[in-house]
DNA sequence: CCCAAATGTAAACGGAGCATGAACTCACCC
DNA sequence: GGGTGAGTTCATGCTCCGTTTACATTTGGG
C-alpha cells in the first residue's frame, strides 16, 4: 500500500471522501487521479442503482462525476436523479470533445464540466474548486421573478409573499420556465427537459401541469404563465429589450424616425 | 459608412455580450471561438488597464477571461482587482497544464477555469455554463429594423416601443420579411418560405395577412411592408425615401434625396 | 377616359389548438 | 387492502385565427 492510500485512509476518518461516479466501473484514468487525490470512488452503472444505493442508506457521497462519453443518455438520467434529490450534492459532468456543443441547454443538470481528453490534474483540481465554491455564496439559490421566488435548495416556491404548495413536476416545470423567462418553449422541448429524454407522453401531460400551475398561482398570478399559440409557453411579462441600451451606443449615427434614441426599455 | 455597414446595422441577430480579456491582444486561439459565439472582447494589458477603462466609464462587459499562460503574475493581479469591484463580474480563468496544481490556494480568484491547450467548443461552452450558473440573463436574440423589434425567443414584436399582438402567422410573415429587408417576395415564394413548402391555398391569403399586418403596425408604420406591383412585397428600406415607391423600385437610375451611398446593393 | 389586372378591404366560415373536468394508473403508506 | 396523492390520459366544449370569398379600390396601359 502506498503512502498515499495511507494518507486518503487517515483523511477520511475525519471527513467523508466518497464520490459517486459513473460509469461502474469508472475508467481507471480518470479513477486513478482522484483515488490519488484522496477521494474514495463509489461507482454506480445508472439512474437506478444511485437509487437503490439510496435507499439501502448509502448516502455519505458528498458529490459526484459523471462520465457521459459512452452513454449519454443514462449519464443524463443519472443527472436528473441527483438533481432531485432533497440535498443536492456538487455534479460534475465530463463529456467528449464532440458534445460540448450539446451541454448549451443543459446547463441545469451540472454543476461543472470537463472536456475529454484531459490532464489528469485537471480532474481533482476541478473537483476542488467545484467543492470550495458551492461552500461560497456565488450560486445563485434562488430564482425570483417579479412575485415569483423560487428556492433551489429547499424545492419551495412562493408567489407575492404567499407559499406555494407545489408538486415534484409542478416545481420542476416552473422552475425550468423560470430559468428562462420569456422564452417560449414548444411541449416537445418541455417533455425533454423536465420530464426527460426517454420520457414517451402525450404533449397534452403539459397543458394539465400549466393549468395546475396556474390554479396554484392564483387567479391574480395565473397569467405569469402565457400561451403562445402554435408554439408553446413561457413564463411572465419577458422584457424583450433589456440590451437596447447597449446596442444604442452602436448605432448612435443611425438616421432616421424610430432611432434608438426615443425606444423604451419596454416591459410587458 | 458603407451600405454593408448600414444594414448591418440596421438588421442583426445580436447577442450583446461584451467580455474583459487578457491580455492584449488576446490570442486568436481563444479569441476566435469566443467571438464566433457572439461575444465582444475588449481586451486588457493589465490590472491598471482595466481600472482605468472602468474610470472612463466604460464598464459594458459582462464577465472577463483571463489568460494566464503568459504573465501569471500580471493574470493574477488582474483577477485581485476585479474580484474588487462593487460589482463583481463572472471570471474565468485560462491555466497551462503545469500550472493546474497551483489553483488550489486561489480558488477564491476565479469563478471558473480551463487548462490549455483546450478544445475551441470548451471556452464558450464554459463561458456559457458560468452565466448560467452565476445567474446572469443571456441575452435574447433579436432582429432589429429601425423602429421594428422582433424577439426571436419570446416571439413578441414591438415596434417604434410599442409592443405588437401579433398572432402567430402574423409574427413568421413579419419575420421573414425582416430577415431579408429589402428583397421583394412573390406571394408564391411567401407560401413557400413562410407557410411551408406543402402548402396549397390562394395567393390572396398571403394579402389579407400583409393587411392585417400593417394595421398593427399602425399608420405611421405601415408603409414598412411595401407593395411592389406584379411581384409580391417587402420590408422598405423607407428610412431614406418614405414618399414614394416609384423611386425605391427604380433603383438602377436613381438620383434620389437619399444619395448612391444609402442604396442597398444586398439583396440576398 | 375606359378597361382589365392587381391589390385593398371586410366579413364569415370552419378547423386547429387549447382549457377544462374527470377518470385512470401507479406507487407509497398506514 | 383500502386510502391517498401524484402523474398521466381521455373526452368535450370553446375560442381564436387562418383561410376563403366577395366586393371595392387602385394602378397602369391603350
Amino acid at each position: 500500500m502506498s503512502s498515499a492510500d495511507l494518507s486518503r485512509r487517515l483523511v477520511k476518518v475525519s471527513r467523508a471522501n466518497d464520490l459517486l461516479c459513473f460509469p461502474d466501473p469508472m475508467p481507471m484514468e480518470w479513477a486513478r487521479p482522484l483515488r490519488d487525490a484522496g477521494y474514495d470512488l463509489l461507482s454506480v452503472s445508472g439512474a437506478a442503482a444511485a437509487a437503490s444505493a439510496e435507499r439501502s442508506g448509502n448516502l455519505s457521497w458528498i458529490g459526484a462525476v459523471i462520465c457521459a462519453t459512452d452513454d449519454m443518455t443514462e449519464a443524463m438520467s443519472l443527472c436528473r436523479h441527483l438533481r432531485r434529490r432533497e440535498e443536492p450534492v456538487p455534479l460534475l459532468l465530463i463529456v467528449a470533445r464532440h458534445e460540448v456543443a450539446e451541454l448549451k441547454l443543459r446547463n441545469d443538470l451540472f454543476d461543472d464540466f470537463c472536456v475529454a481528453p484531459l490532464h489528469p490534474g485537471e480532474l481533482p483540481a476541478r473537483v476542488e474548486h467545484l467543492f470550495w465554491r458551492t461552500g461560497q455564496p456565488v450560486d445563485q439559490e434562488v430564482i425570483e421573478h417579479g412575485p415569483l421566488v423560487l428556492n433551489l435548495e429547499t424545492y419551495q416556491a412562493g408567489i407575492g409573499g404567499r407559499a406555494l404548495d407545489l408538486t415534484y413536476m409542478e416545481y420542476q416545470l416552473l422552475r425550468f420556465l423560470a430559468t428562462h423567462p420569456g422564452k417560449v418553449f414548444t411541449r416537445e422541448t418541455l417533455l425533454n427537459r423536465v420530464w426527460g429524454y426517454e420520457y414517451y407522453g402525450g404533449a397534452r401531460t403539459v397543458d394539465v401541469h400549466v393549468r395546475r400551475l396556474r390554479a396554484k398561482l392564483g387567479e391574480e398570478h395565473a397569467h405569469l404563465i402565457q400561451t403562445v399559440r402554435s408554439v408553446g409557453y413561457r413564463l411572465g411579462q419577458a422584457n424583450w429589450s433589456p440590451s437596447s441600451h447597449r446596442e444604442a451606443e452602436r448605432m448612435d449615427d443611425e438616421t432616421g424616425p424610430g432611432g434608438p434614441a426615443d425606444r423604451v426599455a419596454l416591459q410587458f
